[in-house]
Parts: structure tokens; sequence; C-alpha cells
DNA sequence: TAGTATT
């Protein structure tokens, strides 16, 4: 958007030569949108199930909102942790980084901070760190890095329980080239007053991460009964004819459109409601307060069961909207059950049929579309 | 030897 405005305030000057340049500093002025540099403001660490509209509630208690946007996996419809939210008046964004910038929610201390202007520089310019002498700290990391650019984060891995360095981080500069440099020059060598080598390169980025998840599920699958993923090429197919294929037959690619999902009805169905044993209500009809879209019932999950383990077991399969693990109120343990709130039909059909039977860790689970009496079983 | 910051 940025840029095709720029575009655009070029072209008013070549299209008029004799144009007068108070006025048109004036009109670059005066063009509401184009500096957001002070109102626009990125939200990174928000807590998994946060929604955008869980978003929106948050920052215009402030201010009003020119816009607000939670960013989400193209694929699975996961929350990436972040966001951005543009307020009108650039006091108002101020006062959102004073007031909300390390604001703890759920397991996650949220930052508020300007964005930067976008440009395709400052993508991909995380890195990765391994090998590093576990006595290193941040500032460490920090003072290596900082030679070849501006640094945004950085961060060591610690062991959760000790609070010792695992010996990898992050280092995520302002701009590729930077990044690139960093990896070109502090590849492979010795820190100072370490003895081996360390390992920088470009960090895995979440597209990646998402084949990963399909991958350990799709491994993790009981030998009768395999998960089939949401995609096109040999497993979508197998999710269609619920046949068994080797694990090597995985393949990921893009989700495909539905052109073929009703190739596998069989004979005689057209559409989806008439499959014998599936009682599936309308999108119409189903709803799990307080997000609209079609409504799943999951049964004989663990009592360890948390709202990831939803995510990851239904993100695959497309866009979901909510998740909710029932919990025992004293305990805070799960009950055995939740729900999980799809926004497309198919893939939440898909879902449902190669799902449900499922064998997560040591049970199988029931996955079938929420009805009236879902919560009495 | 893996968290998640650019619409």
């Amino acid at each position: 958007q940025f840029v095709l405005k720029i575009q655009f305030n070029i072209t008013g000057l070549n299209s008029s030569s004799n144009v007068n340049n108070n006025l048109t500093n004036t009109n670059l002025n005066t063009l509401p949108t184009l500096d957001e540099s002070k109102t626009n403001l990125i939200i990174n660490y928000l807590p998994q199930a946060m929604t955008q509209e869980d978003l929106r509630n948050l920052f215009s208690s402030i201010g009003e909102l020119e816009s607000c946007k939670l960013i989400r996996d193209k694929l699975t419809g996961q929350s990436l942790g972040y966001g951005f939210v543009n307020y009108v008046k650039s006091t108002d964004a101020e006062k959102a980084i004073s007031s909300l910038n390390g604001l703890r929610m759920q397991q996650k201390t949220i930052k508020v901070s300007y964005a930067r202007p976008s440009t395709p520089l400052i993508k991909d310019a995380n890195l990765y760190v391994s090998g590093l002498p576990k006595s290193m700290t941040q500032e460490d990391l920090q003072r290596i890095f900082h030679p070849f650019g501006r640094i945004i984060t950085s961060r060591i891995l610690v062991e959760p329980s000790t609070g010792m360095s695992r010996g990898v981080g992050f280092v995520r500069f302002d701009k590729r080239p930077e990044a690139e440099n960093a990896i070109s020059s502090l590849n492979g060598t010795i820190p100072a007053g370490a003895k081996d080598p360390v390992t920088v390169k470009f960090a895995n980025n979440p597209s990646q991460k998402n084949q990963q998840v399909l991958q350990s599920l799709y491994a993790a699958a009981s030998p009768t009964r395999r998960l089939a993923a949401p995609t096109t090429g040999p497993l979508y197919h197998q999710a269609r004819s619920f046949s068994l294929q080797p694990a090597t037959h995985l393949q990921l690619a893009p989700v495909s459109s539905d052109y073929a999902f009703h190739q596998m009805l069989p004979a005689g169905l057209t559409t989806l409601d008439s499959l014998a044993g599936i009682t599936a209500p309308s999108a119409a009809s189903s709803s799990c307060a307080p997000n609209y879209g079609i409504c799943i019932f999951v049964y004989n999950l663990s009592p360890e069961t948390d709202e990831n383990i939803l995510w990851q077991l239904f993100g695959p399969f497309g866009a979901v909207t909510s998740v909710k693990v029932i919990r025992d109120y004293q305990t805070q343990k799960c009950k055995g059950y939740g729900f999980v709130t799809m926004t497309n039909y198919e893939e939440a059909f898909l879902a449902v049929c190669s799902l449900n039977g499922y064998k997560l860790g040591d049970r199988v689970l029931q996955v079938s579309f929420k009805t009236a009496t879902s919560r009495l079983k």
C-alpha cells in the first residue's frame, strides 16, 4: 500500500511538468495514510488463542483505530502471534505503547512498538544461531552481531526448568542484507573464549513449521488409521479414498481448490449432508459461541490436553477460528472433550473424517460435528 | 538444533 501511494505521487509529478514544489510537498504531507510511522503499531508475542476481535477490543480502549489486523497462517488460519494496529491519532499510538507494551496475557508478554515501514528488505532477516557456549548471554550475542546491522530482536533459548542456556538463539536484523553479511562473516567462526564454532543460518519460517507439524502428526498416526493432510497430491487423495499409503508418499503442496473433493463421494451422493452416518448440521445452523462457524466436537482427550493440541490437530485442515478445551474448574485439567470451530464446511468435513478414530497418544479420538447432545456424551 | 516481527 505504501509503495503504491509513493508511485502515485511520482506519477503525479511526472505528468505535470510545471508542478509547484511547495504544492507537491503539501499534497504529500496531507495524504493521511502516507506516513503511518507514528500511528501504525506492530504487536508481537500475542497469545495463540487471541483473535483479531480480541486485539481490536484491547487496543480500541485507548483510541479510535484506523485498522487492526491479526496475521494468520495462510494455510492453516492459525494466528502467527502478531498483528498490526493503526491508530487515527499518533498520540493514541504513543499511549498504547506506554500502557500496553509488556502487558502479560495468559503465558505471554506482549510487545507493542512502532511498525517499521514495510519493504521487501525487512523480510527473512531472522537468523538461527547454534553451538553457542552455554555461558554466553543475550548481551554477548548482540555484541557479536551488532557490527553487521541494526538488531530488532535477539534471544538465547533456555531450559525452562533450570534457566540454563540451550546454546541456541535467534537474531533478527532490520534488513535482509545485514543478516546475509552476518552469516558470511560469523558462520563457522569460534567466538572469543569459546571452544567450538557457531552455526549461523537463516531461521525457518512459519510455513516450514507447519510442514513439520503435519509431518510429525502424520508420523505419529497409528498404523491402522493414518492421518490425512488436507493438501493436494497423494496424501490428499488418500484422505478421500480412506486407503492406506506408505509414509514416503507424504508430500505437501499448496491447498488445492476443492475440485476433486466430490469425486470421493460414494456413487449416487451429491451432497456431503447425505453421507450415511454423518449428521452434519448446515453451516447456518451450527455455531460455537462466540464465533460463527462450523463447530466440531472432540471427545476422549487426555487431561493434559491444551488449546495448542487442538490447533495443531485441526489447523492443517483449514481455517480454524477458535478452539476450546473443556476443563475441570478445580484442577484445570481437560475433562476429556473440547470444541473446534472451523470456517469452511468442506475443510471441517475432511477434518472430522480424518481425525475421528485418530490415535492421539494412547487414546482414540472421537470427532464429530457438534450436535445438541455433544456435551452430554 | 527452534521461536515466531511486516499486512
